[in-house]
Parts: structure tokens; C-alpha cells; sequence
DNA sequence: ACAGTTCTTGCATGCGTTTGCAAACCTGGG
DNA sequence: CCCAGGTTTGCAAACGCATGCAAGAACTGT
């Protein structure tokens, strides 16, 4: 196999230049003569050579590889968002390192000191809740971090999310312009800004019409939380009439559980609201009404806001994208409504 | 900020011993007395020392790095195997740099000599196919490639499947034994080796019972072009009653397209079977009788026979694991069957 | 106590690049 | 034809670590 490692040097000795000549070829913004340049290039071609990005990473402590941390794959939100981010990331020439953590602050530490290892050029943290002394670490290292779809009061840190607050509040104002009398809410995990701003949208949209939740749970963006929640809340004697769910995942489980444990039918007797709408929600079976999450735009945001950073201009920066309703077949729809 | 880069040599200072020396007390396998290794421990947790990986990659040549080459995430069963396979390796030491890749041999192409400039020391694909050619690269550059979920006759790679024949013959086995009259298949897709055994071993179940399927498709793994399939099929004079769909992916969209545009019943009209036992098959609304592909033991099989190939013992080898049947209710039960 | 072994250790080199520096090369204007 | 100005080029020193080699230390058995 000829096709072993070849380096700079043999190149250089085939394009009778120097070393140094075939870096500089190969380093965008290096100054090259022409006729080197074409020499160089042909020689490499000739034998296939590619520079070693590893080596390359050494000298400039540039890596060309982003850190991927991502607490959960099944919620189909995340892998979509993943897929999205790692093309956008591929197109830019970046590679990515994946972690996986359990959100436990300490697994995540630990990912975060052997990504840093890695001299990442940058993290993104999907669905990943941070402490101070985290950021502090990456900061002090140089190395800026963007949490995607979660916020965080932290003026080091960047954020995209959709805007949640205004999602909640869109849900509230839909369940009441449908009419719906009791009203209740499955939250999404209160440890997380997600969680929390949904359903303070929620509540306050709610109470812009004078209306309280008969119910208020935390679904912990867990199916089975979500089910037992819904399941007390629809056993008693006056079970509401709409719930909003704080994500699509929740959602299905939700609506699996009314309609073939408790024999009830969405939205005839229930009206559904879920977040995010994943692929799924658009699936027949399920055909949630729910507030999108803008993925595209949010991947969007998120990497440009990263490689901003990461070349230098650019500082932290809070985006808030906004997602529209996206009426379906699972809530009651306002009278006098067509789509 | 102290906490800039440390290198061995400011940790060999502080412990009054040479680099070397504290090289070799974090190479296992080299060396060093009980003292010294004291000695620089303790001036490495002071400093906050980490060897640098990509340092060590140059010199060694291994970068504990794994490539991992995946085609789709929409199809529920690529992000459970890739959650797994990512905390399998990370337990191991190793990390994971994903590529998407369309699945255009030329773009894989681009990924695998991306992949092979950092050095990774293995590769594994999901749901790709691979030419000739990209295995000799990476076989000859000393890159061992292991393929999840996808079988090839190459004598150079490894290869874990679940045992894709057997999983169509128990499928055809479970609809004749119900008493299914007029059986289709709507296949997986036949440019991949799981598309075509499990078409073989369904046909040659069929067979076993002197029965010919009334209908044959390629449903591509695509959720579009199945239910066009299915639509054709059961738009007919004699529609089919059951179905055997290639993947549970496609058998959710066949499913909601019999219930919510056909009107059909399943399992009272016609019954569906699905391959994989996603998460969501177990779900109510679809409660998919389903061959299960046995994630867990899978993605085992896919480490262990990486890493031996990686440390230098262990051969290419082909693992087909069985995958049992998972009888839920979208399929008629045989009669006097209980579960 | 001594020769023979096995363990440790430091020195120096190299992995494949980038990059500061200074020399060598052009270019054109006088 | 020569010199100032800018370009291009080669040299050599990093980057942070692993490792072969030879010398030194520790230990074995007699």
C-alpha cells in the first residue's frame, strides 16, 4: 500500500520546495507565488496527501471540532435537532464530538473536562443544564459555549431556544378561545427554563382572560410522569376539559393513556396541546395540535452564533425565536374557525 | 486565569523529576517506582493536569476516537442505537466523532478520508452501504470498520445484524397460523441487505406453507413511498389481509393510512407487522406486532468486536443475533392463542 | 560483600504541522 | 541600471507528548 501516511515534507521534496512552502499552500491566508501554489498542488495530488489535522490542532490549538452534549435521544425532538446541527456544523467544515450525559452535573463535568481535552473550539450543549463553575471552566478556557433549546441567566453563556414564553401563551389563548372551561397543564420539566417559561406563558395567557388552571403537574418531560399526572387528573369527579402538555413526547403518552385506558376521545371530551411539533405529531394517528419549535432557524442560530464566537467577533448572545401555533386535529377549535 | 494549558513538563518541574517521568505515570504499562508516581500525581492534581490526547495521537498513532457514519435519524431505531453504541464507548475510553452522510457513495466518500485524517481508530456505519473501495481505504490505512445493522460480502469487515432471515420467516409463520388468506409484503429497502433477507425469509416462510404473497413492494424504508404501497394495495378489489411492512417506521405510516384514509380496521380487516420493536411500537395507538432487533445485545457485539479488532487480536467476523417475535395487537393471533 | 539481574530514570529525538524571522526574490520608478 | 517597496521563500523553533537507549539504582542469591 503506498497509501500510508504522507506528510508535508514528502511533498515538498517531490515539488522541490520547502516545507514550509506546502503549509503555507495549504493554510488559507498564507502567502504563496503562484507558480508554487500549482507545483505544491500537483505534487499533492500526486501522492494523496492531506495535511494531519491533529498535528495542525497542536501548533494552532484550533481543533476544527465542536463538542456535542446531549442528555436524550428519545424525545424525537433532539435527534432531528442533531441531525440539523451536525450537517450545518459538516458544511462548515467542522466535525463533531458526541457526548452523551446523564444530567447528572457531575457526568457532565466530566464530559466537559474531556472535551476541553479534545481542545474543542467550541461546545454545544443540547437539553443540558449547566452550573457556574462549568461555564467558568469552558470560559476560562477559551472555549464558548451555546446552550440550545435552554436558558440560562448567565451573561457568559449563549442561548437559542423558540420562544417559549409567547408558546405558552398562544396554547393558553387557544384552549380558552375553543372554549374550554377547565383547563389544566402537564408542565415540562420545572428544572428547566423550557419547563418553567412554558408554563408561566401558559398561566399568564390564562389569566389575561381571568382564567386559572384547574391543574398544574410537573411531567418532568417523562412519559410515565406525564401519564400518571394525566391519569389523576381525569379519574375525579370533574376532569378538565383541555390539557396542555409541555412537549410533544408527554403529548402522545398523554393521549394514549385518555383514549385507550380512559376511554375518553380527543378532542371530544379532551382538547390536546403539545410543544415542539416533532414528525410524529403530524402522523394521523396523533395529529396534535401543538407550538412548533422552529428547528431549522434554531440550529441556524446556533451555529452561527458558535463560529461567530469562535473566530473572535461576536459575544454571548440570548435568541429567542418565535414559533407559530400549528392547529390540528387534537384540541377543539374556536368556533366560527377555519383553517 | 492558572488555568491555562499545563504540559507534562511544568508537572515534571513542580515534582523535581523529568517529563518523561511523568509520561510515563500516566502511559499504562510504562514504568515508574511507587515514589515517583506519588510524587507526580500529587503536583498533577495540584496543577489540574490532563494529558493532551491529540499530542499523544501524533506520537502513537491512536487517537481514541471512533468514527461513526449514520444515514438517517428519523427512524427511531438509528437514535436508540446510537445513544447506546455513544455510553458503550464512552465507557470504554473512547469518543465518538459523528457524520451524517447522505447516502451517496460520494459523499461517504468525503467522510471516510475526513474521518481517516483524524486518525480514528474505528470506524462503524448504521445503515450505510459501502464500496469496494472505501473498505480498502480503510482497511489499508490500518482502520478497522464494523457495520451496524447492514451486512456485506466483503471478507474485510465486521458486520452485526440481527438474524434479518429468520426475522421474516417468523413473521410469515405468524400470519399463516392466523389464518391469513392474502398476504403482502411491503419491503424494506432492497438496495440494503436487512430489506432483502427479510423479504427471503418471509417469502421462504410463506413458502414452507405452500403460500405465495399476494403482493410484493419496495417501500424503500421511506414512509412516503410505503404508503403509496399500501394505497395501491389495498385499493383493489381484493385487498390484502395482512401485511408484513419491512420496517416498524413504515408500518406506522401504513397503519394510520388503512385507519384514518382507508377506513380499515387493524388488526379486524387486515394485519400489520412491523420490524425493529421501536419504543414507539409498544406505544397504544399503534401497539405493533413486530420482530424485535435485539438493540442492546447489537450494539454490545458492535463494540466488543471493534475494540478486539482495535487492540490487534480479533478478526473481521459477521455476528447475527436473533431477534424474537413481539405479539402485541395489530396482528390477528393465531386462534386459541394466549400470550 | 559481590556479581548478576531486573527496575527506574533522564536524555534526546521525533510525530506533522504552523509561524516568526531574515534572506532572497521580484517589481517598477527614477 | 539601481534602489526602495513589497512578496515569496527557507530555516528553525515550537506544540505536548511517547519512547529507545544507556546509565544509574535497587535488589537477588550466594
Amino acid at each position: 500500500m503506498p497509501n500510508d501516511k504522507i506528510t508535508s515534507a514528502e511533498v515538498a521534496k517531490l515539488a522541490g520546495v520547502s516545507q514550509s512552502a506546502v503549509s503555507r499552500v495549504f493554510t488559507p491566508g498564507a502567502s504563496a507565488s503562484a507558480k508554487t501554489i500549482e507545483k505544491v498542488r500537483k505534487a499533492a495530488a500526486d501522492l494523496g496527501y492531506r495535511p494531519n489535522p491533529l498535528a495542525r490542532a497542536m501548533i494552532t490549538g484550533k481543533s476544527r471540532i465542536i463538542g456535542l452534549v446531549v442528555a436524550y435521544l428519545d424525545n424525537q425532538f433532539y435527534p432531528v435537532a442533531v441531525e440539523r446541527l451536525s450537517k450545518a456544523l459538516q458544511a462548515k467544515g467542522y466535525h463533531i464530538l458526541v457526548f452523551m450525559a446523564s444530567n447528572s452535573s457531575d457526568g457532565i463535568e466530566t464530559v466537559f473536562k474531556e472535551l476541553m481535552d479534545y481542545q474543542v473550539d467550541g461546545i454545544i450543549t443540547a437539553s443540558v443544564a449547566l452550573s457556574n463553575d462549568l461555564v467558568t471552566l469552558a470560559e476560562s478556557a477559551g472555549v464558548p459555549v451555546v446552550m440550545f433549546n435552554r436558558h440560562q441567566e448567565d451573561e457568559r453563556l449563549s442561548a437559542v431556544t423558540s420562544d417559549n414564553l409567547a408558546g405558552g401563551r398562544s396554547a393558553a389563548n387557544f384552549l380558552v378561545a375553543g372554549g374550554h372551561q377547565r383547563i389544566a397543564h402537564i408542565a415540562g420539566w420545572q428544572g428547566a427554563s423550557t419547563g418553567r417559561l412554558r408554563q408561566d406563558g401558559f398561566v399568564q395567557g390564562l389569566a389575561d382572560h381571568g382564567v386559572r388552571a384547574v391543574a398544574i403537574g410537573d411531567g418532568m418531560y417523562d412519559q410515565d410522569t406525564a401519564v400518571t399526572l394525566a391519569r389523576d387528573m381525569c379519574s375525579g369527579p370533574n376532569r378538565p376539559d383541555a390539557i396542555f402538555v409541555g412537549n410533544d413526547h408527554m403529548a402522545f403518552a398523554v393521549m394514549d393513556c385518555l383514549r385507550f385506558e380512559l376511554g375518553l376521545d380527543v378532542p371530544g371530551d379532551i382538547s390536546i396541546i403539545g410543544y415542539d411539533d416533532v414528525p410524529i405529531a403530524a402522523w394521523p394517528a396523533y395529529d396534535l395540535t401543538t407550538i412548533r419549535q422552529p428547528v431549522n432557524r434554531m440550529v441556524e442560530a446556533t451555529v452561527d452564533g458558535l463560529l461567530a464566537r469562535i473566530t473572535g467577533d461576536g459575544v454571548p448572545c440570548n435568541i429567542r425565536i418565535p414559533g407559530p401555533l400549528i392547529i390540528r386535529g387534537s384540541a377543539r377549535k374556536p368556533k366560527g374557525f377555519t383553517q
